[in-house]
RNA sequence: GGCGACGUAGCCAAGUGGAUUAAGGCGGAGGUCUGCAAAACCUCUAUUCGGCGGUUCGAAUCCGCCCGUCGCCUCCA
């Protein structure tokens, strides 16, 4: 099957080659550390993460490359507000980044590089751009001349006549166009600087990440990904700025992803209805803010609210409770010796032929530009035959019969699958009882023992007082005829 | 002003010319199971896809107009 995705500079869904297979050099633009980063954030940094996951569950041998702006105007700005240096900032936002992304259980980058360690580098790209004339020098200043590019706002689908019309910003009379843009900053006093061929001073904002992703991919990217207001200027001007110096396709795949919204505005600063990722992980799991979202299609606007976040909990937790019922039941029936392992390993033609129809539901609907949304939905067809096939087994045990070995394996590799396809989106499952927790996993087997001693007795008060205790530390206790299982409650 | 996206059930959200009952989830109603619960299962919850026209044998899907929402053009994921 062919992935197929949409590239922004085309506009068009294109069959996904890259151009060495099955290697892919995908580059994601990384936070600038000045402040938390909010929701919206997030979901970039969630939805590259599903894309470069899938890409691997694929085959390809995807180095992925995300970098930190830790120098440039915001994080001077925010350094003189607070009285603290640029690199005080810059330090306490990339803990910040780090640790929250790895909270939202967002695989580490395969390099992150820190544009303060790519001086030099820039400064010998910027050096070639005025060397070819792509470039002109004005008093330290250095800026990209678009006239010498003739594909300039090809990418974000611009002419630059309605740009110039559209000019809301004073232009600088220095510039020889409106639309050219800083390459490098001259210092202004009290403002960090690095010596260069034109005096002090630092880089501008978009050539960090082309410097930074040609140093670690090459010339040519596979995918380079970001937010969907990134396309212009940012995006825009690295193209231009990178082609010009190799005169080769930068990236071969553009993709942006959507904006997320509170209740339906844009969040911004001036607006003032930021969501920081911490005070959102304060009132919910990890793994229901990345159902949230990745619940809709990427490209696709999202907005957050309450009412969606609780919505997502619950569809989060039909998926957990399946296969942590279904891992219990499995281990009752071992247990009590009415299946053993052996058979549970048997697999047949049926079954085999069934699982993979289920998996190839949820690889075309990701094949296809990542769909995440109808990917979930191939999840719940699973978690609907395991549910509907443990109801099955329920009843031939309530007439009596022992289930059908046949009907526990299908049952168990269906879980297995279930399980798999969940982490390929980067969902992170409860974890079993680990050894430091086994005695309360034997502490709770004897209440549970204790309690089933009461049932058969009808001392119903004293069974429901063990129930309601255990419930009040988070701990449920579901009965099924295969015997009675717990759970951490959500 | 220029460019673009979107409008599908109470809510979230796929689908984008014809197999098909228009996925899936949340919520709700009724039932089954249970000592009671919980979880789960079963049934129901859009004759219809913002509105009006048009193209077509056939449209939620294509075209036009209208209404509404949002974004980019400026730092921004």
């Amino acid at each position: 099957m062919a992935l197929v995705l949409f590239n922004t500079f085309t506009r068009k869904k294109e069959e996904f080659i890259p151009l060495e297979p099955p290697y892919v050099r995908m580059y994601n633009c990384g936070p600038t550390v000045y402040d938390t980063f909010h929701i919206g954030n997030a979901r970039n940094f969630v939805v590259v993460d599903v894309i470069r996951r899938y890409l691997m569950y694929k085959g390809y041998k995807v180095k992925f490359v995300q970098n930190i702006t830790d120098i440039d105007d915001k994080i001077i700005a925010r350094a003189q507000q607070e009285g603290a240096s640029t690199e005080e900032i810059a330090r306490r936002y990339t803990e910040y980044y780090f640790k929250y992304i790895n909270l939202l259980g967002i695989m580490p980058a395969d390099e992150n590089p820190r544009a303060t360690e790519f001086i030099p580098q820039m400064i010998e790209f910027v050096q070639k751009l005025v060397q070819k004339n792509s470039a002109y020098v004005v008093d330290g200043d250095v800026f990209f001349r678009i006239k010498s590019y003739p594909h300039y706002g090809e990418l974000s689908g611009k002419k630059l006549d309605d740009l110039k019309k559209g000019a809301r910003v004073d232009v600088d009379p220095r510039k020889e166009d409106p639309l050219d843009f800083a390459l490098w900053k001259s210092a202004k006093p009290g403002e960090p600087y690095w010596e260069s061929p034109w005096g002090k001073g630092r880089p501008g904002w978009h050539i960090e990440c082309s410097v930074m992703s040609m140093a670690h991919l090459g010339e040519t990217l596979d995918i380079h990904s970001g937010g969907i207001d990134l396309i212009f200027p940012h995006h825009e001007n690295e193209r231009a700025q990178s082609e010009s110096l190799t005169n080769k396709q930068f990236v071969r795949y553009w993709l942006h992803n959507g904006f997320l919204n509170i209740e339906s505005q844009k969040m911004s600063k001036s607006l003032g209805n930021i969501l920081t990722i911490d005070s959102i992980l304060e009132q919910y799991d990890p793994e229901v803010v990345r159902y949230f979202l990745i619940s809709a299609h990427y490209r696709h606007p999202l907005d957050y609210s309450q009412t969606n976040l609780r919505e997502a909990k619950s569809a989060w937790q039909r998926l957990v409770d399946s296969t942590i019922t279904t891992d219990e039941i499995i281990r009752l029936l071992l247990k009590d010796g009415s299946i053993r392992e052996s058979d549970i390993a048997q697999m047949n033609e049926t079954i085999e032929q069934r699982l993979s129809t289920f998996r190839s539901q949820f690889e075309q609907a990701m094949d296809d530009d990542f769909n995440t949304a109808e990917a979930i939905a191939a999840l719940f067809n699973i978690v609907g035959e395991i549910n509907t096939l443990r109801e099955n087994i329920n009843q031939q045990l309530k007439n009596g019969h022992s289930p059908e070995p046949g009907k526990v394996s299908y049952l168990s590799a269906l879980n297995k699958l279930l399980k798999e396809l969940i982490g390929v989106l980067g969902f992170r499952l409860p974890e079993k009882p680990t050894l430091s927790s086994e005695l309360t996993d034997n502490l709770i087997r004897i209440l549970v023992d204790i309690r089933q001693k009461a049932r058969q007795q009808k001392l119903f008060e004293f069974a429901d007082m063990i129930r309601s205790r255990l419930n009040e530390l988070g701990i449920v206790l579901e009965d099924h005829p295969q015997g009675t299982i717990w759970k951490f409650k959500q």
